[in-house]
DNA sequence: ATTATTTCTTAACCTACATCAAGTGCCCCC
DNA sequence: GGGGGCACTTGATGTAGGTTAAGAAATAAT
């Protein structure tokens, strides 16, 4: 179980006692999921937040066109919920999906809520990881708005630079919302122009 | 001072004393902001969160074409801030500015610093309060990707239906990122397919 | 190693929304 | 109350990205 990893996560903004690590990762349980395997499905209710440790996930929804657009990746260090369906505890529109097996360790709602009475450190821990999601969306939000498509994949490209080598193009184009046929297109464009 | 507004919207997650509610009050200050001025400008660092109690602000980005973009509305019993800035203490790209005639209370970074230590209840209205805002954002996000104008325009109807009556058309336009000319043109097509 | 499936590439054609422009209407301010 | 400026409307034209389709390349499965 490889544990080190989220306590050096959480120990970017809260440091624990031994003991307080000790109740922390008796509420955490370990997941295994395959390549192409869910870890949530759209109109579930997302129990738990997740943490990868191996692997990498994305979070997507699907349109009444069928058409996939991804909200998140997840790669090693990172968390991953379906937010919305978490909070309300209601139906949400996320699905979870391993790109390649993936390990995760996870922390149920209801965990989640004693770990906040028991440790309340973690009021803190968890309150700085989302403001640190809302500044990244809201960017994203302005990025969709604002710049085109070429401009969004260089930001890509800036912000997460370890994930564009494994990540397949069509995943990347979803991101960025684009077809995967506009983002090959585009990519030769932008070669050809170096 | 219109403290009651406040304190009603901070009592929906959290439960203070009376003693509690005089330190917190105490960190506040008003601040009135006529139509057209700003509470922030890009480029400056964001000191404050802002709850408003009367009047309505917006927050909007301007892009190389000097196009703006509204990343969000505060009417009465919002907070509104620069997140990034505000988080980084980094000069921001929001603009936050009044839409008429307006009042809110401010609260500093580094008073809200201390209300975390001084009154630990703070750290989880903020966390949900942001939770929320990041679920509002994500949901927007995943609209911009997979819904038409139209649909969007009918979404923020649906979701924000005291919003659209003082609105001026234009910024409604700029927040579900279409310009006023289509925006126009749109309406006039569904007034007429009623 | 071979086959099946998926991903990527490329070209032709299409479309939701943007841009430009000008006129009308409305609101704000003096 | 009136003038000026801004918001809204409308038409013509343009464009960033989408759709359709087919072939090539890469990857997965056996």
């Amino acid at each position: 179980m490889p544990l080190n990893l989220i306590l050096q996560n959480i120990a970017k903004h809260i440091n624990l006692t031994k003991e307080e690590q000790d109740v922390f990762t008796a509420y955490l349980q370990t997941k295994k999921i395959k390549r192409k395997q869910f870890l949530l499905t759209d109109g579930d209710i997302c129990k738990y937040s997740a943490f990868v440790t191996s692997g990498c996930l994305r979070g997507y929804t699907v349109d009444k066109g069928g058409i996939e657009h991804v909200l998140n990746f997840a790669p090693p260090d990172w968390w991953i919920a379906d937010m919305y369906s978490l909070l309300s505890q209601k139906p949400g529109m996320l699905n979870i999906e391993a790109l390649e097996d993936t390990e995760v360790l996870l922390l149920s709602k209801a965990n989640q809520e004693k770990l906040y009475l028991e440790i309340p450190k973690f009021e803190h821990f968890f309150r700085i990881l989302v403001e640190n999601s809302l500044v990244a969306s809201q960017q994203r939000l302005i990025d969709g708005l604002s710049l085109t498509a070429e401009e969004r994949y260089n930001n890509f490209c800036k912000r997460y630079p370890t994930l564009i080598d494994n990540l397949p193009q069509k995943q990347i184009a979803s991101y960025i919302g684009v077809t995967p046929e506009f983002f090959s297109r585009m990519r030769s464009e932008m070669i050809k122009r170096r």
